[in-house]
RNA sequence: GCCCCCGUAGCCCAACUGGCAGAGGCAACCGACUUAAAAUCGGUCCAGUGCGGGUUCGAAACCCGCCGGGGGCACCA
């Protein structure tokens, strides 16, 4: 059967014409402004990470905004106040290039750029609050991120340091531990190598207990493999520090070890090729001592990181000519250079026990130094390990202590209790534990980025931009080159640089660095609270009403870098008493990626897919609802498995729906039809609980399926005109708001009503929810043998003798007895024969 | 090398977290409508859940061991 109304041109669902009719309205209306003080609904902050300004959108975005838009959109029909905010993450390399390589204004590329995205993302009907978008190049936002920077100079959490630091020779930039990607330059894939430089730092390290155990608290709400990427970047371990003389030397010296009680198995000491006191030993020593240090470390320098990061790489080193006490036995132990221990972990300098450390073995086997088992190791037959000198396998798991003096006999767990005490009274020694996390490295020797607000003066030092001078503007690009080149392009700028000092009066030049854009988005989602305040980052009234961030969405590219950081400016502003919460983000969705064919879209990349062409082929609501209903979210999306030709002809179908409709608005749902009714009360219960748990996928199932049934009531049911039919329509509706904004409009419209936004998300029945039967599974041992029909409040006892006396199972049984029956009403009985 | 996630129909994915393997879609095929096509409507086909054990009355789900795919960490002492 067809439908009773002729699909002429007017009465057809035409995606071109429903975008060019709303979004006009959209435009005018603002329904997703976030509502004031003043509003009374609860409040919720669901925010999605900001882009970076790279042109038009593609298909990663539409994937993410969709999402998002599916979180934000719900809610706003549950009744809250939602503020969904969005800006742009604008200081950066592209902007730079774009002005090296075709000699625009990175100022003017980048507004530009702004400008194309927003009108996609308005096209895209995303549901953001226009009234509060940033963008962190502009001075009023950058102005911030220098009042921030002083605050946690103030604190001492931002200082200089000169130290070894990553170098990417190709964008000519130093990159924090956190950028490096394999020994690959994150953004551009160069090789990494190392230089030594005076640097800014924040001082995340001080909060690496706090960033490690609040994890805790965010571990039902955030993806497990993000918690764990962040538990293993910060790496804790637990050990101790021991103190070493050295013969010769003043100063013992510190190293720390997680295994103390394997110290009576050191036998050599190695110091890290490229530390001070690896010079300072070397600088000591006889004349061919010092000359094989030089080469050595010359070879060092010269390792990428890449090729120093490969693992059964063989051992190198050098003799120190130095020797350390050992301080349990007194025991000379020769100090060796090499580039397996880092110089920048514990103190740069380590205890070898080669019997029990893989590494150290390996070392030794090399130099043909010593090897002393001090543990007895049994394997899982309980048969003693072989004697790691021989085998060239270090035991480095549990044992009993040998050849340890007071320590013979003990397990590792003992042996380290007793170790650490003994040498903590004889102040060799005490607890200590490290962490693979390092501060983080903020100078950048490029343009695109913001000033570091200090002032170098020769008598009064580094001296704070004091606030009222903030904020320090970046001098404009014309004139200056932006090629990179190892120093900031700012310091060519000799009339912005030379400035008097701002406590003497003096003269004095600025700090020619930039801030690493992480900086900028660390605090982003605070700005949006109170976008245009003059008077300081945030307004901590409005913090207060809606932050944290209730729901985070975006991808798992930054579930170590950018979430870290934030995570370390929310607790430091805490601290500081400007925000009250210590946590900036309650809950996180990582959406996955969009693929073709198996490889990965992105701007760098390539987009294989354009997203212009998808939308102008199918319309954004079908690519937004091909988004959502192709799998979980976190799962890649392969375009070439999914349909958008599919999703449109739903959306069609749905739409018809609305328009076959031809009861009045209005009309009491209570007389309609109660099949139709429960399924819609059902699907309306199930997918919100649905939408909650982020299964978007399953809610687009659900909602097909409530169109299909709706279908057939309008065409070989009770008819167009039931009012459970208009229900029906009307819960596809605001369903369908959540992914198909333009399509649900026009449907609320053809409906009668207006703003379907806002509609409401439908309240369900609980009574339509129960049926009056349900069907019983008899089984006779595990096999489907009969189905009841029995009551859903049936009990055991009643629906055991009716399943015992059923026919089907009388013939199953064939004769046998009865062993056990489980009941598990009013759903299954299984009859399990003697 | 270590850690984590995932294997259900030709394909993308569901399955109330231990209870009838199939909700939805894609593709394919058949039919209705049509002069015809498109659109629309109706229908059909298709797996016993990667493999092998175990627990259980009952396993896609829980446990153990493999195989395959994806991801993270990787000289951090």
């Amino acid at each position: 059967m067809t439908s009773a109304t002729p699909d002429t041109d007017e009465s057809r669902y035409d995606f071109r014409a429903l975008e060019a009719k709303w979004l006009p309205v959209w435009q005018e209306t603002e329904p997703f402004r976030a509502g004031g003080a003043d509003d009374d609904r609860p409040s919720k902050y669901v925010l999605d990470m900001f882009p970076y300004p790279s042109g038009d959108l593609h298909m990663g975005h539409a994937e993410a905004y969709a999402l998002g838009d599916v979180i934000a959109r719900y809610w706003v029909q549950r009744g809250f106040n939602v503020l969904h905010p969005i800006g742009w993450d604008s200081f950066g390399l592209p902007a730079e290039n774009a002005a090296i390589n075709r000699g625009l204004d990175p100022r003017g590329w980048t507004e530009d750029n702004i400008a194309q995205q927003r009108a996609s993302m308005e096209r895209y009907a995303c549901s953001f609050d226009w009234t509060r978008v940033l963008a962190t190049h502009r001075p009023e936002y950058y102005r911030w991120n220098q009042w921030i920077f002083t605050r946690l100079y103030e604190k001492g959490l931002a200082y200089r340091k000169p130290s070894q630091v990553n170098w990417c020779p190709k964008d000519q930039t130093v990159l924090a531990n956190e950028q490096v990607v394999g020994g690959l330059c994150e953004r551009c894939d160069t090789p990494v190598t190392k230089k030594k430089l005076t640097q800014w730092y924040f001082k995340i390290t001080d909060y690496a207990d706090r960033l490690l155990d609040d994890l805790d608290t965010l571990k039902d709400t955030w993806p497990s493999k993000v918690i764990a990427m962040q538990r293993n970047w910060i790496g804790r371990s637990q050990g101790a520090d021991v103190v070493f003389t050295i013969e010769g030397r003043d100063q013992p010296i510190d190293i720390y070890t997680t295994r103390p009680d394997t110290l009576h198995g050191a036998t050599f000491m190695v110091v890290a090729a490229d530390s001070d006191l690896a010079a300072e030993l070397a600088s000591t020593a006889d004349a061919a001592t010092q000359e094989a240090f030089e080469a050595y470390l010359a070879t060092v320098k010269g390792t990428t990181e890449i090729d120093r990061l490969s693992t059964d790489r063989p051992k190198t080193g050098v003799f120190l000519g130095a020797y350390a006490i050992n301080p349990v036995n007194g025991e000379k132990l020769p100090m060796w250079a090499s580039d397996y221990v880092l110089a920048d972990y514990g103190h740069g300098a380590i205890m070898a026990v080669p019997a029990h450390d893989q590494r150290d073995l390996d070392f030794a086997r090399t130099m043909d130094l010593p090897v002393r088992t001090v543990l007895a190791c049994l394997d899982e037959e309980g048969q003693p390990l072989p004697d790691p000198s021989e085998s060239g396998v270090a035991t480095t798991g549990e044992g009993t202590l040998v050849n340890s003096g007071s320590l013979d006999g003990l397990d590792k767990a003992a042996a380290i209790a007793a170790i650490t005490a003994e040498l903590e009274a004889a102040g060799a020694g005490r607890v200590a534990t490290n962490y693979r996390l390092r501060d983080w490295l903020i100078s950048r020797q490029r343009y695109w980025g913001t000033p570091i607000p200090i002032v170098h003066c020769a008598d009064c030092g580094e001296v704070p931009v004091p606030d009222d001078q903030l904020p320090v503007e970046l001098p404009a690009s014309e004139g200056l080159d932006l090629k990179p080149k190892g120093q900031s392009p700012l310091a060519a700028a000799t009339d912005w640089v030379n400035v008097p000092c701002p406590n003497c009066a003096g003269p004095a030049k600025r700090d020619t660095d930039t801030m690493d854009t992480f900086v900028d988005s660390s605090w982003y989602f605070l700005r949006y609270l109170s976008p245009t305040k003059t008077d300081g980052p945030f307004d901590s009234a409005e913090a207060s009403r809606w932050a944290p961030v209730d729901q985070y969405v975006g991808g798992v590219t930054h579930a170590i870098l950018h979430l870290l950081y934030a995570r370390f400016f929310t607790k430091a502003l805490h601290d500081m008493g400007h925000v009250n919460f210590e946590e900036p983000f309650l809950a996180l969705l990582n959406q996955g990626m969009v693929q073709m064919d198996g490889s990965t879209m992105s701007k760098s990349r390539g987009n294989l897919v354009r997203l212009s062409e998808q939308l102008d082929e199918y319309g954004v609501d079908a690519v937004r609802l091909t988004m959502a209903f192709a799998g979980p979210p976190e799962d890649d999306i392969d375009w070439a498995d999914v349909s958008p030709a599919g999703s449109m002809k739903f959306l069609a179908r749905a739409w018809r729906l609305a328009r076959d409709v031809t009861s009045e608005p209005g009309v009491d749902p209570a007389t309609g039809d109660v099949v139709l009714r429960s399924h819609t009360h059902k699907t309306l219960a199930e997918c919100a609980q649905l939408v909650e748990g982020f299964r978007f996928n399953v809610v687009v199932a659900r909602t097909m399926e409530l169109v299909n049934v709706t279908r057939k009531a309008i065409d070989s049911g009770p008819g167009p005109a039931d009012p459970a039919v208009r229900e029906a329509a009307e819960a596809v509706t605001v369903l369908l708001s959540l992914f198909a904004p333009y399509c649900s409009e026009d449907m609320w419209d053809m409906l009668g009503h207006s703003n379907v936004a806002h509609a409401g998300y439908p309240a369900v029945e609980p009574a339509l929810l129960v049926d009056d039967t349900v069907t019983c599974v008899v089984q006779v041992a595990g096999k489907v043998r009969d189905r009841l029909e029995v009551a859903p409040s049936i009990g055991e006892d009643e629906l055991r003798s009716l399943a015992l006396g059923s026919s089907a199972v009388v013939k199953a049984l064939n004769g046998a007895g009865v062993r056990t029956v489980i009941v598990r009403a009013p759903k299954l009985v299984n009859i399990v024969p003697a």
